[in-house]
DNA sequence: AATCTAGTTTATAATTATTCTAAAGTGAAA
DNA sequence: TTTCACTTTAGAATAATTATAAACTAGATT
């Protein structure tokens, strides 16, 4: 993803191109592969590759801002910190309790066979798998 | 669940049956449904039920103990609190955002047809399966 | 280009769930 | 009934996250 189309993601959903949301988007979405963070560990990498430090609260904020704009999604992993994941689409994780790591499943990779029903005027918003792993 | 089980279930897992641990119990296994509760609720529902107060920290610690032991199951929500379910067989979960609730699903009423294996050197501890729900 | 302003960043304080601490209390073995 | 390892307790400590309010800035308006 190049810097004009970061732009544009950005300005697309309301979102101001400040230089800190570019230097975040940047470092989130110019890659390959998909990536699992939290605000921790996200705040950690940029230290090494920024020379100018932004303040922790504003990777709060733009965590947050790239999720409501559906740019990130938050992953269902209990625990005290919130892990995100640039892969938007519809998928599973593995999850390694012992490394904290989190491993993305394709959602093709897992085929359900039988799901129950919604209960009482409510609907199903979406399906999750977890598989936890051991060594 | 009578108190007699309940002091030999305490006793079986090297709990000694204090005073409180027994009305914690008695309180969370001696009922026909399954139930689903974060400290706080747990808590809540203690100061209206007994007379005597008990810590905030013993009902951490002895939930804790109780879920250690195996008679408490830890569920994967994300979400500022941890949450518990009595339920301590296989099954998985419905989870309404709206109104912070979990609703069991038997684990037979899910079937997964296709999963994939696990990575280098890893197995598979289980699988949770959770279903977000909307209005 | 200078001005303006709503939106943004920042440092710091506040909040919230949970864990830690260490002193006082207690089940149950001897 | 004495003893002691295990528990409970109140309150402090910790850690992730959110709130606050002052300083800053992108970009529109003049």
């Amino acid at each position: 993803m190049k810097k004009i189309d970061i732009l544009k993601k950005l300005r697309s959903s309301g979102l101001r191109p400040t230089k800190q949301r570019v230097e975040i988007a940047k470092f989130l979405f110019e890659r390959e592969k998909t990536f699992h963070f939290t605000v921790e560990s996200l705040n950690k990498l940029l230290i090494k590759k920024l020379t100018s430090k932004i303040a922790l609260a504003t990777i709060y904020n733009t965590v947050h801002a790239f999720k409501i704009a559906g740019h990130l999604s938050e992953v269902e992993v209990r625990g005290k910190k919130t892990y995100f994941d640039t892969n938007i689409s519809n998928h599973h994780h593995f999850y390694d309790s012992e490394t904290a790591e989190l491993i993305d499943i394709d959602a093709n990779d897992i085929i359900i066979q039988k799901i129950p029903k919604a209960p009482n005027g409510k609907k199903i918003k979406n399906v999750e798998v977890f598989i936890n792993l051991k060594n």
